[in-house]
DNA sequence: TGTCCACAGGAAATACGGGGGT
DNA sequence: ACCCCCGTATTTCCTGTGGACA
C-alpha cells in the first residue's frame, strides 16, 4: 500500500514538472557545455539580429587585405568584459578561416586567453603550449628558451599566423618583455605573416607600454560599446528560444533581465547568467519566470559572488577576514581600528592554529579585501593617540554571518566564544 | 610650537617551494 | 641526489605623518 502510494506521488510529481517545467534544454544556458557547433550556432544567430554588425563589418574590412596576399596591420579590441570581444573575433576567425581554406590561403590561428592574470612566463608557456611548442611548465625554464621553442615550432610555417590574445593587461609584471617578444622579436625571427590580435577592457591599455614596442606597434583600433537593452533583449531571447519552455517565461521577464544588465554593467554573460538563474529558481519552485524571480535570481548570484570569492581565497586572506568581523561583532560596533582588528585576527588564528603573519603583511591583506570591496577603510589619525585604519565592513546585509560561516567551513575552528 | 603616538606603507632582505640540469 | 634558478609570500627595517596635548 505504502509503496503503491509513494509511487503515484513521484509519478505525480515527475509528471507534473514535465508539464510545467521551465527548462527544455539546459545546455544552452551555460556557454561551456555547449559544444564547439552548438556555440557557432548560437553566435550565428546573435550576428543574425544585427548584433554587432558594425564591429564585424570593420574587422572583415581589417582583414580584408588577407584574401588579396597582402598583410594586414595588428588590431586592438577595446571594450568591458562581456562585450562579446572574444566571441565575436573566435566567431570571425572562424569564418576567416574557413574563406582561406577556400581559397587555398594557408591560415592559422590561435586564441591565447588570458581571462585569469597570470605573469609573463605563464603567458608565454600557455601561448608555447598553444602552438604545441612545448609541454606545460609550472617554472624552472628560462624565458629565452620559451621564446626560442615557440619560434623554432613556427620555423616552416609561411603562411597567416593570426595570434588572438585575449584581455592582454593581464600579463603581470613584465607585460612588456611579453608585448616585446610579440612585436618586435617574433616576427623578426619568422616567416610567417603575423597578425596580433589584442582585446583588452581598458581604453588606456597601450599607454603604460614600453614606448619602443609601442612605436613598433601599428594598430588598428577598434572599440566594442557595452550593449545596450535592445541587444540584450536579443541575445536573451536566442537563449529563451533554445533552452526554455517559452511558455514559462512571463511578459516583461526578458525586458527587466536586459534592462537590469544594460543598467549595470552591460554584460551580456552575466545577463544569461542571470536568465539561468532565474530559470532554475522557477523550475524548483514549480513555477513560471516572473520579474519577481528576477529579482530574487539577482540577489542570489549578487550573494554568490562574495561567498565563492572568499571560500577560493588564500586563507590567511579568510582568516584576515574572520578576524575582522569578529573584531566588529565584539566591539558592537560598525568599525574597528587596524590595532583591534590585528588582535582579533591573532586570536582567530590561534583559534584555527594558523600561524598569523606581521602586522605589516596584515595590513596588505587589509589593502587587498579592501579592493576586493568586503570592506572598506580609511587613514585617520587620532592626534597623541596615533593614526589607525579605520576598517567598515561593506558587505550587503545580513552577509556577513554568511560569509563568516563559510569561512569557519574551511577552517574548521570553534565557534568564537562570545556569540 | 614642539612632541610623540600608533600606525601606514615603501624597499630590501629572506624564506619557500617547485622544477630543470647534471 | 644535489644544486641552481625563478617567482612568490613574508618578514625586517625603515621613514613618514596628522593632530591632540602639554
Amino acid at each position: 500500500m505504502e509503496q503503491a502510494n509513494a509511487r503515484t506521488k513521484m509519478a505525480g510529481s515527475m509528471r507534473n514538472m514535465r508539464d510545467h517545467a521551465v527548462i527544455l534544454n539546459r545546455r544552452f544556458l551555460d556557454d561551456e557545455q555547449l559544444i564547439r557547433s552548438e556555440q557557432l550556432a548560437v553566435l550565428e544567430e546573435i550576428f543574425n539580429t544585427n548584433v554587432r554588425d558594425r564591429e564585424m563589418r570593420e574587422i572583415s574590412c581589417h582583414f580584408a587585405p588577407v584574401l588579396r596576399r597582402d598583410h594586414p596591420y595588428h588590431l586592438a579590441l577595446w571594450g568591458k568584459s562581456g562585450t562579446g570581444k572574444t566571441l565575436t573575433m573566435i566567431y570571425f576567425l572562424n569564418f576567416l578561416a574557413e574563406m582561406c581554406r577556400k581559397e587555398g590561403i594557408a591560415l592559422r590561428y590561435v586564441h591565447l586567453d588570458l581571462t585569469t592574470a597570470r605573469p609573463c612566463f605563464r603567458a608565454l608557456n600557455d601561448l608555447a603550449c598553444l602552438l604545441n611548442a612545448s609541454k606545460r611548465y609550472r617554472r624552472g625554464i628560462s624565458l629565452e628558451e620559451l621564446m626560442g621553442r615557440i619560434e623554432a615550432s613556427l620555423e616552416a610555417y609561411r603562411g597567416y599566423l593570426v595570434l588572438f590574445i585575449d584581455e592582454v593587461d593581464n600579463v603581470r609584471r613584465d607585460r612588456d618583455t611579453f608585448l616585446a617578444f610579440l612585436v618586435r622579436r617574433l616576427p623578426q625571427q619568422i616567416r610567417a605573416k603575423l597578425i596580433l590580435v589584442f582585446a583588452s577592457n581598458r581604453l588606456n591599455w597601450s599607454d603604460h607600454l614600453d614606448p619602443r614596442t609601442k612605436s613598433f606597434l601599428k594598430l588598428n583600433e577598434l572599440v566594442f560599446k557595452p550593449y545596450d537593452a535592445i541587444d540584450l533583449q536579443r541575445i536573451l531571447q536566442i537563449r529563451v528560444r533554445k533552452a526554455l519552455r517559452p511558455q514559462a517565461v512571463e511578459n516583461g521577464v526578458v525586458e527587466k533581465i536586459a534592462a537590469l544588465a544594460s543598467r549595470e554593467h552591460g554584460d551580456a554573460r552575466k545577463a544569461v547568467a542571470l536568465l539561468a538563474r532565474s530559470a532554475h529558481l522557477a523550475e524548483k519552485a514549480g513555477c513560471s519566470i516572473s520579474v519577481d524571480t528576477v529579482d530574487e535570481a539577482a540577489r542570489q548570484i549578487e550573494q554568490d559572488k562574495y561567498t565563492t570569492m572568499i571560500r577560493t581565497a588564500p586563507v590567511q586572506l579568510q582568516a584576515a577576514l574572520a578576524g575582522i568581523i569578529e573584531g566588529v561583532r565584539t566591539k558592537r560596533a560598525d568599525l574597528v581600528g587596524s590595532g583591534e582588528a590585528y588582535d582579533a585576527y591573532r586570536a582567530f588564528c590561534t583559534r584555527a592554529s594558523l600561524r598569523p603573519l606581521t602586522g605589516r603583511a596584515f595590513g596588505d591583506l587589509v589593502t587587498e579585501l579592501d579592493m576586493y570591496s568586503f570592506l572598506r577603510t580609511r587613514v585617520e589619525s587620532k592626534g597623541r593617540y596615533g593614526r589607525t585604519r579605520e576598517i567598515v565592513l561593506d558587505i550587503p546585509d545580513g552577509l556577513a554571518s554568511t560569509i563568516y560561516n563559510t569561512i569557519l567551513l574551511n577552517f574548521d575552528v570553534s565557534q568564537q566564544a562570545s556569540d
